[in-house]
DNA sequence: GCCTCCATTTTTGCATTCATTTTTTGTCTT
DNA sequence: AAGACAAAAAATGAATGCAAAAATGGAGGC
């Protein structure tokens, strides 16, 4: 019998601070869906590991209903996947998977760009402004961590600047499937498509300015299919790190 | 007492045939699971009505474990929702929520577009392109009911070429938190927006033709902007119209 | 007559229990 | 020793039981 989840032996907090990240903050398996939601998409647990209840229970300290509630939940997000009386495996996603996932999402801030430039004021404008030349003084003292975080503020900015609270829950949701390889893309960002990936921010910025929203829509889309290229070229190379040829980036 | 569900009285069928419509065919709580999805979608609990469990259990002759786990799912999908300690409600939608979530379809279909000039065949554009003189043909009849059939396989076509099965899976999602609308929207198109309607389908056939996914990509966007408006001002001039009514369609 | 407060009933949330299926393990045969 | 079969163990799927919260209803007070 070999335990696929490391033994954290972490019980779950009692009912004590609402932690409304998403919904469902009170109730018990409420509770454990996100600490199981966070659990899978942080990579606590390896990609097609058999997950047994009987475990996932004594670790959160709850029955097993609850937690089969959260699971069914999980496997309709799409995170894991329930197999008919084999029990819950963590989803493994395949390159097209990935692919899948990665043009999904760029639809959606292609988007997010397009309604923006309806009704995006020049405050928030301003605003983004502020993270893209924050950006680019990471970019330019090549910090990479520090640059990752504004992008991806910039873009949660894009979201939230299109008012639809659907379209933010949404990609949300599909943010957290691609969690996990999102991060090994970003560390696969090497500097020549690191240069690309300024011009297509300044791209972005400037087809905001101008809220055109047609031509915003498709620069972030391409914008997205670069990012989708290099991660999934990074993970296709397998853990190497090819310096000179792949093209990689943001 | 008052009981928001007709007495149907219908029993849940039991394990014979695997309808498989969705996921998680075989066990109880799946069988569950597409058959209240399927009764909330097709509108036969009233809008925000409560729903007790054990009523659902009896209807559907079932105990209240895999009932509640179906709830769960249903309530991450946006189709119900659940207070906490006080049950399931039919989620009401507002015409904010209306909008966001043709918009969101937009995207998505928007997106289909883009994705599909990548790849269609010419055998599948000229499918469409059969779908489209039916449609016109039905037009020109002034049979609206043949015209909605056609134009949603068309919708579906273009989405079927996109050659992204998350992207259909999402699609299928929202196209069920709206069908309820839909139909009432498809009514709302009158003589004059339905023409236009069908000179947009001529540009995207045009610009499908030409596998210009940018153009697509907007006309698409724009084509279902439109049927958005069409949407939201049928339901905001007619209070009076009972959605739970309304037979299903597009 | 209407409102308030409290007891009763109902309903929800979760734990526990039972039945069925799968997986493991041990033994026997070749 | 390797494979096949069978029994045991464990895990899953679903039903039931129990405590807590909410809804209901009625008596009493204003």
């Amino acid at each position: 019998m070999k335990s696929a989840i490391p033994e954290t032996g972490v019980p779950i907090t009692p009912p004590t601070a609402g932690n409304a990240n998403d919904r469902q903050e009170a109730s018990l398996h409420g509770e454990v869906l996100l600490r199981l939601r966070d659990y899978v998409v942080e990579g606590n647990i390896p990609e097609g590991a058999r997950v047994p209840e009987r475990q996932l229970c004594e670790m959160l300290g709850i029955s097993r209903t609850p937690l089969r509630e959260a699971l069914k939940v999980l496997a309709a997000e799409g995170l894991i996947e329930l197999l008919p009386n084999r029990g819950a495996r963590v989803r493994q996603l395949s390159q097209r998977d990935l692919e899948e996932l990665f043009d999904v999402m760029a639809g959606l801030e292609s988007l997010a760009g397009r309604l923006a430039c309806e009704l995006i004021t020049d405050e928030e404008i301003a605003a983004i402004e502020r993270l893209h030349y924050e950006m680019y003084g990471h970019y330019l003292h090549r910090d990479m961590h520090g640059y990752f975080q504004i992008n991806q503020q910039i873009h949660e900015s894009i979201v939230a600047a299109a008012r639809n609270e659907t379209l933010k829950t949404t990609y949300a949701n599909f943010a957290g499937r691609i969690r996990r390889v999102r991060y090994s893309a970003n560390f696969a960002r090497k500097r020549q498509r690191w240069g690309e990936a300024m011009r297509e921010h300044e791209a972005i910025l400037d087809a905001l300015r101008r809220r055109a929203a047609s031509e915003l829509s498709d620069i972030l889309f391409q914008h997205l299919r670069n990012k989708r290229s290099a991660a999934i070229d990074h993970l296709a190379e397998g853990q190497d790190t090819n310096l000179e040829t792949t093209p990689q980036g943001d």
